[in-house]
DNA sequence: AACCGTCACAACCGCATGCGA
DNA sequence: CTCGCATGCGGTTGTGACGGT
């Protein structure tokens, strides 16, 4: 089967996102939903691929995403998840709220790995002190625990001792390494130690999950003194949506996929507005096909008689819709 | 000041998966 | 059941900042 492009590879940009390109997706995301990536740069004015736009938002731009260092209690949990699960990121960021999968990643491979290489060399070292002057087998519970594991865990490492003397950084560490009989080690391990937050977070993970539409006015809104506006800060954008865009008031409710907006329940109130420019999402770009009204559907989206009252939505149907109708 | 290496982070790419026609 | 599509995921690469020489 031969895939269809995700994208023209004609004029498309690539590389970092502008400012500009971010005020447009915050606010065309905010406002509508990302109802289908792929026409999604369409109608928002982007010469991007929806990939690219839906990157740009999950892993930056949602307002939820937790940003700067990671602390020590966060770092203990992808280590310890790491540990269970792999390189099942995605997974992982479930249970660090406002961490992406891309985050915790990059994390992983630039500080994690490196750091863990240098404790288990540490630990080697002392396991093969305590080998050689007793002659005995160390206690294995006390191997590799270094403020990182419990007692009980196993770095898949220490568990490679045929290894004469491995790289501390060497791709062994990667779990991916492991052997159908580590993981399920490692797994009995956990359970032993009594590893059991993963059922009680999935609950949390679950309470997340939108059921019905967002209604924009929960937020508190401030959109005075805006002096300067940076794309990690989308929950500021939300409100200078609303507050600029001579359309924001038509639209109290935004009807958005059933998936990952639960952040939007954690907007928290803006005390410092940065945004320089209301940006206004083009209607103009968007079919009157794809907007219909939960109420009143003998009105148009741009009726001069909108009723301030009528629900408003993009159409369920547009991914029906010939894509060529949008160019 | 210029160069170079390292690091952290952002973004891309290709494949996997789920779903509807 | 197969196909085509959209989206998700993980590996990899690109890039800018920073510090050392």
């Amino acid at each position: 089967m031969v895939r269809t492009p995700c994208c023209d590879k004609d004029g498309l940009k690539k590389g970092s996102w502008t400012q500009e390109e971010d005020n447009k997706l915050i606010a065309y995301v905010t406002r509508y939903g990302h109802w289908n990536w792929r026409l999604l740069p369409k109608f928002a004015g982007l010469a991007r691929c929806g990939k690219s736009c839906r990157l740009r938002w999950l892993n930056y731009l949602r307002p939820d995403v937790k940003r700067g260092n990671f602390s020590d209690e966060e770092e203990e949990t992808i280590v310890r998840l790491h540990e269970k699960l792999g390189n099942r990121w995605s997974v992982i960021a479930t249970h660090l709220p406002g961490r992406t999968d891309n985050d915790l990643k990059n994390h992983w491979h630039t500080t994690l790995k490196k750091r863990l290489g240098k404790n288990v060399h540490t630990e080697r070292h002392v396991k093969a002190a305590k080998s050689n002057s007793s002659g005995a087998n160390p206690d294995k519970d006390s191997i590799y625990n270094n403020g990182f594991f419990l007692e009980g865990s196993h770095s898949p490492t220490v568990s490679k001792t045929s290894d004469p003397d491995p790289d501390p950084l060497s791709p062994e560490l990667s779990s991916s390494e492991f052997s159908s009989s580590d993981y399920t080690t490692h797994q009995n391990l956990f359970a032993e130690d009594g590893f059991d937050f993963l059922d009680a977070c999935l609950e949390d993970v679950n309470q997340n999950i939108w059921t019905e539409s967002f209604h924009i006015s929960q937020v508190t809104t401030q959109a005075n003194g805006i002096d300067n506006f940076h794309g990690s800060d989308a929950a500021k954008a939300m409100e200078c949506v609303r507050a600029e865009s001579p359309l924001s008031y038509h639209n109290e409710n935004l009807v958005v996929e059933n998936d990952d907006f639960g952040f939007l329940g954690a907007i928290e109130p803006i005390t410092e507005n940065s945004w320089t420019e209301a940006f206004v999402a083009d209607m103009s770009l968007i079919p009157n096909e794809l907007l219909v009204p939960l109420v009143n559907e003998s009105e148009s989206y741009f009726s001069s008689t909108y009723d301030s009252e009528d629900l408003w939505c993009l159409n369920d149907n547009s991914h029906d819709l010939d894509v060529n109708l949008f160019q």
